[in-house]
DNA sequence: CCTTTTGGTTCCATTATTCGAAACTTAGTC
DNA sequence: GACTAAGTTTCGAATAATGGAACCAAAAGG
């Protein structure tokens, strides 16, 4: 019920696991992850046991620890390649942001989640890759609820669904009650703000 | 025996499908993907859903194709960040390049693989994940050779063993027959060519 | 030196998941 | 309407995941 841990399935329960060793964002012990992980002891290191063989992961057999692998990084990259549409629109963006005189962003909406592709003014993909490429929830942001706004029903409920990818204090509005009407004006108005 | 196919589990054949949408390098439709898979039909359906459920895949339901999700690129993201020593060893790369007026491939080995991390002339950290980030076997470069030649015995062979991560069609002389004798003249010289 | 604790790894019987052939449902063609 | 191709769902058998407990190693404490 509710609180969430992994999600469906084996391959859910591992790639929970991957989330959270990247998230740590430098290597981790064993010992870190078993912690505030609700895996048991020897589930949890077969995950790790699975990711590493992968190459997904890398083992750091001196320092004992468990990175992100080359695998994971070669994903990456073609996975930014892909979904960067940016190139593309850089022109549009370019001239919209001239016109407008206003910083614009330039997101993709993706299971309720915001991803920001472009800033008015990046000069080079490379630059995009440190600035954007972060993500957050589509219902704290103006980009995402511009998006959300122009979802079908159950597009939306979909969406709304997914917000449990990652864990939020929930001290912001993240009831769908108090955002629905707030999506209906911008509807009528045609943009949102942050 | 041999051809591979997967790995070990469920994840391993998961991320094996992940790879084939990767390694499209666009948005793939199903029956393309199930033709080169050894996968049976509903097996294969399942991994998708599966892996867009998860957010790894993005499935455009217009389209009706597979494309890299969101996750991958957030996972892209701190994969990069943190795989890269480069920040770190950007001073001692100047200081070579410098001295010896050669470029300088600073590379990092795992799983057989080797990854570049920077080039020298690399001004931000943004260009290198364009142009470095890419992965090839470790026997075909330079760099690869030069960093196979100082494993041990059994780190070696670990590293030959994953060499079957990616198919290469196999003109290329991977036997470890013809290798070993170079990696000793690398060994004695101290550094290698490509 | 022996005991305890902490951190990591392996066993293995139980159990839940995955497998995949086949049936079914669209959507498109002749 | 009959035929084909692409995509989706079902369901019993087969397989793989689970996790408690035992185990090992190396520090920390007595």
């Amino acid at each position: 019920m509710g609180a969430d841990g992994g999600g469906d399935g084996t391959v859910g329960k591992a790639l929970d696991v991957l989330d959270r060793v990247a998230q740590a964002g430098r290597p981790v012990r064993f010992s870190e992850l078993l912690s505030d992980s609700a895996y048991p002891k020897a589930t949890l290191y077969r995950f790790l046991q699975t990711l590493t063989h992968q190459g997904m992961l890398a083992y750091d057999a001196d320092r004992q620890t468990y990175g992100l692998g080359v695998r994971l990084v070669r994903l990456a990259h073609v996975a930014w390649a892909q979904s960067s549409i940016a190139p593309l629109a850089r022109p549009f963006i370019d001239r919209l942001s001239a016109d407008v005189g206003e910083t614009i962003h330039l997101a993709q909406l993706d299971l309720g989640q915001v991803l920001y592709v472009d800033k008015r003014n990046a000069q080079r993909p490379v630059e995009m890759f440190s600035q954007a490429g972060k993500v957050g929830p589509a219902y704290c942001t103006g980009v995402g609820k511009a998006m959300l706004a122009f979802l079908s029903e159950d597009e939306l409920a979909r969406a709304m669904d997914r917000q449990s990818f990652h864990r939020f204090t929930d001290h912001t509005l993240n009831t769908p009650a108090k955002l629905l009407p707030e999506l209906q004006v911008i509807r009528d108005r045609g943009f949102a703000f942050d």
